[in-house]
DNA sequence: GCCAACGTTGGC
DNA sequence: GCCAACGTTGGC
């Protein structure tokens, strides 16, 4: 299966690219999801070593901050589950999941986030599901392509 | 803080 | 199945 590539939206204020760098494995769960759309990707497509951008979104400098790796596979949500957690849906049960998240593995951070303004001034990401005006999936397909421009363009800045 | 765009809910 | 009302996202 050929390595597959998406951009995973996160507000830093919840949950930051620093802050899966300090988790012990440098791995997290990427649980509370609650968009069917997205979840069918959590679910059906995202593989184990497929590639992830990681964005900050709902901050000062909306941006690509770095990278992560698909650590494990779509599996249920067990925060839905929790009444007491806020990701509890009273819909979602253990037998018949409604949510699904996956693991994340931190790749690297950038020494220089690639920034929104950025990306929109680059014609070869026109087409970037993240710039389509009213596009908020959080989990969404990226093509090769654009990755590798996105990695590209943060290797120029930093170097 | 504003507000456009989108998704979900629920009455009919 | 329609659609108005409401809640959320997220850039600015």
């Amino acid at each position: 299966m050929a390595t597959k590539y998406w951009l995973m939206k996160t507000e830093p204020t919840t949950y930051s690219i620093q802050d899966l760098a300090k988790e012990k494995k440098k791995t997290t769960t990427w649980e509370g999801v609650r968009n069917y759309q997205a979840r069918n990707l959590l679910r059906d497509e995202l593989k184990k070593g497929d590639r992830v951008l990681f964005y900050h979104s709902a901050c000062k400098e909306p941006a690509v901050v770095g990278l992560a790796v698909v650590d494990r596979e779509g599996y249920p949500d067990s925060f839905a589950f929790d009444p007491d957690h806020k990701y509890f849906d009273a819909k979602s049960k253990k037998d018949k999941p409604t949510w699904f998240m996956v693991d994340i593995k931190l790749d690297q951070i950038f020494a220089e986030p690639v920034t929104l303004s950025e990306l929109r001034d680059q014609a070869s990401l026109k087409e970037m599901v993240l710039l389509q005006k009213g596009s908020r999936l959080s989990v969404q397909p990226v093509k090769k392509s654009e990755f590798d421009k996105i990695v590209k363009l943060a290797e120029k800045k930093s170097a």
